[in-house]
DNA sequence: TCCATAGTTCTGAATATATGAACTATTGAA
DNA sequence: TTCAATAGTTCATATATTCAGAACTATGGA
């Protein structure tokens, strides 16, 4: 098993965040682990195991979010911790997270459909 | 040949946004439909085209970015005519596509590797 | 009507993604 | 130590996406 990689924040691309982020169940680990205001919390992969994502599958999203320079995970004992690396995102593109992230929140939260149009 | 499909407002989502950017080539057209502070300038795929990129790959690409939402495409005569849906998505994802842009930016403006610091 | 231009669609090859099965690393007991 | 449990990675391969050449379509002249 080779020690995980995490590119250099100057390496980090705007192609490579967005695509790690065009994924649902990616944005849904990212948001979850970059919490709200962006702030630097960690997470466990229990909020996502939930939806039934196979172990492998989820190993590769988090590598993908990790390649992409979005987390930044450390093995604590026998489980891995993630943290979002949003501070040194934000030096190179700053507010580009912010945006995204929120954005994330604007499209979840206006998912359940409106009742038939409450009448004004 | 179908008539071209754009999608609702409301139906456009992160993830297609995402997914739409994550590609350089879109994002570098996207980037030149969108033009500076996201107004509504129109474009070609002259620019594009001189990087030898195959025409049924460019019509793929803009698909991409018309069913993603980005943009608008009319038929003028014999060629198309592309617009930013910049306005129309910041109604939704307020700044989302601002900072994208801009990171964007920031990155292609970067790429010259600043000749050993310039010194204060 | 015929041609040129600008783009779309079709099709097969190359590439990427998803997932079950097997493997690795760490911890904690016996 | 050795063994088992837990948490995750890697491998192999089935499936899906993307790329690009060839053929096709729509529009506007000559």
């Amino acid at each position: 098993m080779r020690p995980l990689t995490h590119p250099h924040v100057d390496d980090i691309t705007v192609e490579g965040i967005m695509h790690a982020l065009s994924d649902p169940v990616r944005v849904a680990i990212f948001a979850d682990i970059a919490g709200s205001a962006c702030s630097q919390n960690c997470s466990n992969y229990l909020t996502v195991r939930e939806k039934e994502i196979p172990k492998s599958t989820l190993s590769q999203h988090f590598k993908a979010l990790r390649e992409a320079g979005l987390i930044r995970a450390e093995r604590q004992g026998v489980e891995m911790h993630n943290t979002s690396r949003c501070g040194e995102i934000d030096t190179r593109f700053p507010g580009l997270i912010a945006a995204i992230v929120n954005a994330h929140k604007v499209q979840s939260s206006g998912k359940k459909k409106p009742a038939k149009r409450p009448k004004k």
